[in-house]
DNA sequence: ACTTCATTTCGTCTATTCTAGAAATAACGA
DNA sequence: TCGTTATTTCTAGAATAGACGAAATGAAGT
């Protein structure tokens, strides 16, 4: 699923699309402190539980954010054994912003 | 109430309520679009007449995702006569890319 | 004041998102 | 295999978002 969405088989790749679904997947105060928390975990990432516990949210609940964010491409979420490790995918993040210096910024007085 | 976000009176400042806020006015594939057409508009800005031609998008349709950018703090609108000129409010994008780079981008590997 | 034009607000409908309990699945150890 | 633990799927209710026609408001010209 998330997967067709950055490599799609249509003939033309729908950059805005992928961004949108970036944007709003980090556009809430639950996921983005979701984000952070990766971000801050670095390489190896975080187990599901734990963030679960950090955050006090429920599993389902958590599990679906988790989704969220691994749809948009942001995360990736690898088995090791009974957990999970919770990983940014921080290539992604790094086009994401890039896209967003490139088409959503002005010309003359930013420094990017 | 855009204000109120951007200089509130509570002692601290949530940004990540503020951030999630802007993320998410920018989620939306009719407000990326939006948003895009505006920052090609530049400086001058484009009046929300020609917008709603452009996205063919029903005026009251438009009004409620101009105002969810504006809430944003991410555009200003100001009126000129009968028309309503929108402006992209470049600062604030900044911050947000700023933003993103300082908290949700990776250590090592990426040029920010 | 009346008309016209542009935008905004209101009301309504539909669709999606958020939340979490309960049930199902997966992995491991005894 | 049975029990335990971890995560995911299912389900459903509540809340939010998206769309737009109709009515209301604001501005300018006559």
């Amino acid at each position: 699923m998330a997967v067709q969405l950055l490599k799609p088989t249509s003939k033309f790749h729908d950059e805005l699309a992928t961004r949108a679904l970036q944007l709003a997947a980090l556009g809430s105060e639950t996921r983005l402190s979701l984000f952070r928390l990766l971000v801050v975990a670095g390489e190896q990432g975080m187990m599901t539980g734990l963030i679960s516990e950090r955050l006090a949210l429920a599993g389902s609940t958590l599990n679906h954010h988790l989704a969220t964010l691994e749809t948009a491409g942001l995360i990736e979420r690898i088995r090791e054994g009974r957990n999970i490790r919770c990983r940014v995918l921080s290539t992604q993040m790094d086009h994401l912003i890039k896209y967003l210096t490139r088409n959503c910024c002005c010309e003359a007085n930013c420094p990017h």
